[in-house]
Order: C-alpha cells, then structure tokens, then sequence
DNA sequence: TTAACCTATGCAATCGATTGCGGTTTCGAT
DNA sequence: ATCGAAACCGCAATCGATTGCATAGGTTAA
C-alpha cells in the first residue's frame, strides 16, 4: 500500500499496549488512564497517525463518501454545481467521487455500478440526454438507496430533486424589459423538447399577457441549437426585416450574446435601442460589452442544495422514512448594462 | 451500509459452500469444478452480486482511487484538465476523488491529508498561489508516494509534472504583435511565486530582445490577483500615463479582457490602435468583442497526460523506481480579432 | 493392498479499526 | 486479613474478500 503509514497496531506495538486501547485512547473513552491517552496521543502525533478510512468504511459500513454523475465536467453551470457540492461535502466530512457520462446512457449505467461498488453512501445525479429508461435508479430507490437528482429531472422519477424555477426567472427577465419600456421583445427559445425551454416561454408569455402587450407568434424565434453564431445569424436576417424590436430575451446567455453582436453590427445601441437579457449567468455574461444582463441560475446554490438534502437523507434515513419532494430554487434577476434604459 | 447488498457470504451460504470456494470460482481459479463455478457465477448474477471495493482495497491495500487537488473547479481550464483525468481514470479503472482549495494553503494541507486518509493511491496536483512551503509534498515524495503535478509547478519539489510550454506560448505571442507593428508592448504578469508567471514573462523578454526592442521595465506589471478588475483599474491608470502603448500581452484571458475593457473605455480602438493577446482560450474569450487572440493551452490532453503518468506511476513503482521529469506540452496561438491590425 | 497423487474444497489468517465482554490489579473499607 | 468495587486494559469477533496451507475423498500405479 501506501508509503507504510503508520496503523493503530504499530503504536500498541511500540507502546506495548493493545489495539483496543489505542483506539480507546484515541477516542477519550473512558476507562483508559490519563497517562495511557497521552502516551498513545503523543505516540499517534509523532507517528503522524492518520486513521484508515477504509477500514473504517468496512467496519462501519458506511464510506463517507458520495457519488456524483454528471453530463459533462467542462460546462460552466455544472462545474458551478460541482463547487458547490464538494464546499458541503467538505464541511460534512465526505469525499465526492466524480463520474462524467459525457452524455452516454451506457456510460451512466457504467457509473452507476461503478460507483455504487465503491460503497458511496449516496448518489447525485443529473442524467444524460439519452436516458429515458430510469430502471437503475429506480431500483435503487426502492431499496432506499439515497439519491437527489438535480438540473434534470423525470415524472418517471420519484425521487428528491433540485431544480430552478425557470418559469418565473424567464417572468421576471421579460418584465424587466417592459419596465424598461420595451413592447417589443423577441424571445429566442430554446429546442421546444426540453422542459426548461417550455418554462422559459411560458414565463415570457405570461410576463407579457399580464402587463397587457399583444403577443406577436413571429417574435418568438426557436434556436434549437443554442450557439452564439445561431442566434447572431438569426438576430442579423431578422432585425433588417424587422426595424420596430427594442428587446430581446435569449434563453440563454450564448444566444443573448449573439443577438447582441448582431444588433451592435447593424449600428444599434445596446442597451439604448435594444435592451437584451439572457438565461444562466454564464461566466462571460459579465465580461462582454456592455454587461450582460441575465437570469441567475446558481449551480453552486443548487449544488450546495442538493448535497445537504442527499447528506440530510444519508444522515436520518434510519430514523424516519425518506418522502421525495422536488426543491425549486429561486432564479435571481441581475439587471446589468446591456438591458438598462433609465 | 448500503441496501444489503449480496456479498460473497450470502453467496456461500445459499449454495452450502465456503466463501473461499465462491471467490475462486468467480475468478476461474484451477481446483474448483466447473459445476460449482457455473452455480456460483449463476447465483452472483442473480444476486447482482458485486465485489466490495472497501473490502478489497483494504485487503489489496490498494483503492484505485486517485486524488485530485485543485485551487478551483469553476475555472474553464480547470475543468477541462478535470475532464481529461476522468476520462483516463476511467478507462483505467480509477476513481476519481476530487477536492478544491479555493486557493487556500491550509485548505490545501487539509485536502492532502484528507485524501490520504481516504487511502488513494496517488495525487494529481496543481497547488494554490499562496503556496510556499511544499513540506506536505515533499514528505510524501520522499516515502515515494506517486504524485503528479500540473499546471503548476515548483523548483522545490522534485516531481514529476506536466505543463504547458509557456515561455514559447508567451514567446508566440508577444512575437506576433511585434509582427503587427507594436513596440511598446505591456506586459500584464501574474503572481511572481508562480513558475509559470515567470516563464511567461521570460517568453515576453526574449521576444522582444530577439526582434531588437528594448525592454522597458514600466511596461511590466504585475497582476497577482489576475481578476478582470484588477486589470481594468490597473490599465485605465496606466494607459492614461502612458498613451504610447500600442500592446498588450497578458499572462491570461481575464487580464486581457480587462485591459480591453480599460481601452476601449479611453476611446481607444482595439485593435487598431491597440493590440490584445491574452492566454489560456478561456471559454469567454471567442465570446468578447473582439474576440480575444489568445494562447491555447489544452486542458484536456494535460490532464490526460498527468492521469496517465500518474497511473503508470502507481503500476509500475514496485518494479522500478521512478525518475522524476516535466512532460512540456505544446501551446499554440490562437489568432483572432484583437490582435490583428493588418 | 497400499503408497502416491490428484481434485475439490475448507480453515484460518490477513488488511485496520471498533467494541462487547471479561479479566486483572489495586485500593479502601470492614 | 478479606471482600468488593472501581479503574484499566486485553481478547476476540466483525466488516468483505483473498490466499497459503491443510485435508477429505477418490483414483491410479506398483
């Protein structure tokens, strides 16, 4: 094994004393003399004694250590998610083993035994875009294996999970452009098979209709595939037909950031002719020009989220029975250049 | 522990065997009748029976499981490197532990101890700026505990590492803005502890002193938090001292993009009148207007690369012993808008 | 017939730490 | 002097899997 750490056995050897003392000592148990606990302290600090977590995961049957499975590492929301997870799980004493599926159903499989064979306490997951069969991790949930699913999530699912409330972020985007003064405002929609682009419609619908502005259907732009260079090509066509648009709200920040190139090469102002306002708070919402206005999604909040509430579960699941409830984050509006008018 | 599952016991017992005789038959030993295999693996299949990896790691005093210190996860290059030793671990049948230190020193010591606790086999490390002292490396080094650095490395520790190319990366590009005319070039360095600061600022150097420019130490300032603001506040200063710049070279994207942010604010054109090339391809920089010429260095491959020396490390080191060395990657330059004034 | 041998399996120790159950001292009280 | 009770500490089992060694039973050759 390792560089020959020091074990529980070498300071009893040395001390010419027991295992069981020593671990007692160690422990402050009583029944071990004062003179014991701090010979073997002592002992234990010069030895540089650590003790081993895998022993200790056998004995106890429990490793202190959760899985997370996620789409992909290199994506700025889950990599925000992951923060935040390994922030709780720190604090809480657990390890985070992480599993990337790269979108693979397979590969999900994979890592669902993978790291279930590693003995992880509790699962965290976010599933990929290929999976429609939930068979793996409903067995498990049936057998009260701790999982909180987050971002993604099913009715075929019964199960913990924390997700945003894109309905009303996309709500709160949309009036602010009104209150700006906007009446006419494209939304660039996301690929209308996922839940999240729904909501965020939806909620710009509902914005609009409650603030008494006509809704007009060829305002509504779907960009399926959610790039800069879409949305820019898009926005460029559009916006030379249409001269009367004074707001934009992009489901997301990439394609906020292309409409926003677009209008900026047609000579209009950002934000004085053309108010825009993404969805996600991507990193470089901030470090364009002007500053992206934008929907906060926190991932870290989330991740922090969903870590306690797999944590909580892990904790007390002896204790009382696990009822599944769907945690919906709050999603924040952060007004900054590229929207303001006033 | 976990949702009972079947271990190599109730396998043994269901077949009125000894446990001895179920391992050996799930691993096609000689000496155990092909009946009694065949019934044995019928039964662990049924049973979705699979192996113990605390029990075995303790028992093989081997996890398979490897650490991964970071300063941060929410950081495009980061994740990337995150990416690429996951898919390697994969592959080799590790997991993948991951711990960041938000750049903290004792975060850092607490995260190496952490995980050795947790028995990993071997650390993937990029330390924190505030990182001096390498006694915690070092020690562990000397008992010939596999470790491999990246990004990030020291003269005081004897490792073996993987790294970009940053003198000739700095060298590339400070080389191309001499090519688009400029001569008075700013150096934006970062934090002086770091190696890969110096070698940047030794690339920027030599580039000028190969092409005949006097180095003018004024243009060499130090941005050790290497945030958007601190650029920005530093340029806007700066630029209104000196207006003869016509350059900048920064040791990475956010540095850059706050002295674009700086120049544009002072009406100056970029790139025209002033010449921008960062470092890293930061997700941001092809975003930014104009887009950041920037230096690549890829993520990806180096962690990939640090996962596989690591892994040969932890294979071989009982065969022989290891020759510590510095595996240099390739950095290439990206050229994009804001560089290029012909 | 019996020693020699092979096949198929079990025993028990091991990895490191924990813990229920006893077992020795030691000391004070009667 | 004797008894009882603290005070201290050790034995051994346990977690799940592996593995060197032993052994039961059967076969074969001399």
């Amino acid at each position: 094994m390792k560089i020959g750490q020091a074990t529980i056995k070498d300071i009893a050897k040395a001390l010419n004393v027991s295992s069981s003392t020593v671990s007692r000592a160690l422990k402050d148990y009583p029944g071990i003399s004062d003179e014991t606990k701090k010979a073997v302290k002592e002992l234990a600090k010069k030895m540089n004694y650590r003790p081993n977590a895998v022993a200790l995961s056998l004995r106890k049957s429990k490793s202190n250590t959760i899985g997370v499975i996620i789409p992909e590492i290199v994506h700025f929301f889950f990599s925000t998610v992951i923060s935040g997870i390994e922030e709780v799980a720190f604090k809480e004493g657990y390890n985070v083993i992480l599993s990337q599926t790269n979108e693979s159903y397979n590969r999900e499989i994979n890592s669902v035994n993978t790291l279930l064979a590693s003995q992880v306490d509790g699962l965290l997951v976010s599933f990929t875009k290929e999976t429609n069969d939930f068979e793996h991790f409903n067995d498990l949930l049936e057998r009260n294996f701790p999982i909180v699913f987050f971002d993604r999530i099913s009715e075929k699912i019964n199960a913990t999970s924390v997700i945003v409330n894109d309905f009303s972020g996309a709500y709160k985007a949309t009036e602010h452009l009104i209150q700006q003064g906007d009446t006419k405002i494209v939304h660039l929609a996301g690929p209308s098979n996922l839940l999240i682009s729904k909501k965020r419609l939806e909620g710009y619908l509902a914005a609009l209709r409650d603030n008494g502005i006509p809704i007009d259907d060829q305002l509504i732009i779907e960009c399926p595939k959610g790039t800069q260079e879409e949305s820019y090509l898009t926005m460029l066509d559009f916006m030379r037909k249409r001269q009367d648009i004074t707001g934009i709200f992009a489901s997301n920040d990439l394609a906020a950031s292309g409409a926003m190139k677009a209008a900026q090469e047609l000579g209009k102002q950002v934000p004085s002719e053309i108010g825009i306002v993404g969805f996600s708070n991507w990193q470089f919402s901030s470090l364009i020009n002007p500053p992206l206005s934008t929907v906060e999604q926190s991932g870290f909040k989330i991740g922090e989220t969903a870590a306690k509430l797999l944590i909580d579960q892990i904790n007390f699941m002896n204790e009382h029975p696990v009822y599944p409830f769907t945690e919906i984050m709050d999603a924040t509006l952060l007004v900054r250049a590229s929207s303001l008018k006033k």
